[in-house]
DNA sequence: TATTCCGATAGTGAC
DNA sequence: GTCACTATCGGAATGAG
């Protein structure tokens, strides 16, 4: 599987059945190898593991159950597939969301002392933050390549690009036709409550179609203040964001993230509607 | 079935299975036969059925759904088997409950045309107060005969009244044993907001045993002074029964009705207690 | 508070 | 706000030619 393949359990779906997807390459044993280092990568300069003492007493290993499930992917990033976790490197592990909320939600996962901090405390560190925010790009990237390369057939903005990718139209140049700004279909953020203790930031398309998808909290922490963008830390001493609960975020009416229409408390029909808005937007 | 036999779907029991229940006499087309007559019926002396119109303009009947569904029962008592229809006459029909929030629970039925008024309303009329109050009690004592008959068994009150009437025991007088007062185990009053359109006053045993005693209001409508005796009408001009709602009685704490534990919301865990209260109850 | 169906809401427990 | 399970709570329909 190719390292964009990054929810193969969606690998067999109607349109990639059909044989217009470009099949990923068939990249064995990428779960459990070494990332392709690049100018990224290099940024994040390798520091000695040992250097940074776990929080922890050493000698009760963590438990990695319920709510500190996360840390598994750090401390053990070779234990799991390759549709499981995308990439890792010696600071950060990027893995698919066990319980997606969208068709593509990817989490980038530092594997930093820091990550046992609450976001807020944790990205006040201006170094671990700017390392942060440089990772969440690149798998912002990796995101927007994917939604590219499972919606772009069914794009308008992509035709061109489409054609040229499938030899049914001639292109001079050696770059193919920008096409569809998929990297704007991408959210990123940081949950201003974290459920989960290890810290994460959540790097998913904004369609929210998912079966994971199923109430009205998981919908408005992902398209509501709830989710705060990692270029908006450091976080302002009196950001309202601070106190979630206060701002009651997750209790607001559901507002359709594409055409806004307020469906107050009723998820499911929110739900039909977003498969509605889930086709119209493939095709934009 | 005789006419005692106030809810025959309760036939197959446990306890009546066991064979120690004393076997209602097989009574064949009981349904639709006149019931025994003794002297409670006599006390209500037949009287022409033509005498008791229908309220409604005959040309469109009247749907009988919904929140008018007791109106069949006044309208053609007979229309119905015996172990819905408990007896009727001119004036009142008695039936067994179509969803029983007890083991033992019947609504009187005036057949008059008050009924089709508010219950405050409907027995401001001293004549009809006064005909409802004289039929209620002697339902009251149809279902404490009833209780008398299914649990006597297993009362210790009633143990020296059972040996007799099981020819175990010596008894000098032609009277049995007086044995418990089973009417003391009889709830009797009107819902102060009811639900059913036709004025309906509810007799019930007291232990709220049924599949059909589903929610905190089912259970606060019998457990509360959302029960109004019919002894307590008129009701006077500033009765707070007047105004249930904003009195909340049913949206009170779970209360049991015989220890008086509080369950909070926790429905099912009171059913699960009075399942236990039951048992000790009928060997009081 | 008639029932029934469906769905939203709330608390818990997870080793 | 992790999930999954259970239970509680809440609104709407309820028929028929």
């Amino acid at each position: 599987m190719s390292t964009t393949d990054l929810d193969p359990e969606d690998a067999i779906t109607k349109e990639e059945i059909s044989g217009t997807a470009p099949a990923p390459s068939e990249n064995a044993g990428v779960g459990n190898s070494k990332p392709q280092r690049n100018a990224f990568t290099e940024l994040m300069a390798p520091k000695p593991k040992a250097a940074a003492p776990p929080k922890q007493d050493s000698s009760k290993p963590r438990s990695f159950r319920d709510r500190d499930g996360l840390g598994a992917y750090t401390a053990n990033p070779t234990n799991y597939p390759s549709n499981r976790v995308i990439y890792h490197n010696d600071d950060f592990v990027a893995i698919n969301d066990l319980y997606p909320k969208s068709t593509v939600h990817t989490l980038l996962l530092p594997r930093s002392d820091r990550s046992r901090l609450h976001p807020v405390e944790a990205l006040e560190d201006p170094q671990f933050l700017a390392s942060v925010q440089a990772e969440t790009l690149k798998l912002k990237k990796l995101v927007a390549k994917e939604l590219q390369r499972r919606y772009g057939k069914f794009s308008e903005a992509d035709k061109q690009r489409e054609a040229v990718l499938n030899g049914e139209a001639e292109w001079d140049s050696p770059e193919l036709p920008n096409g569809r700004d998929w990297e704007a279909e991408v959210l990123v953020g940081i949950h201003a409550h974290p459920s989960m203790n290890d810290l994460h930031v959540h790097v998913l398309s904004r369609d929210m179609i998912s079966e994971c998808m199923r109430h009205r909290k998981h919908f408005n922490s992902f398209n509501s203040p709830f989710l705060v963008d990692v270029a908006d830390f450091p976080l302002a001493k009196h950001d309202p964001r601070r106190h979630p609960g206060r701002e009651g975020y997750l209790d607001r009416d559901l507002l359709c993230w594409r055409c806004g229409e307020n469906f107050g408390n009723r998820f499911k029909r929110l739900k039909e509607h977003l498969d509605i808005e889930f086709e119209a937007w493939k095709k934009q």
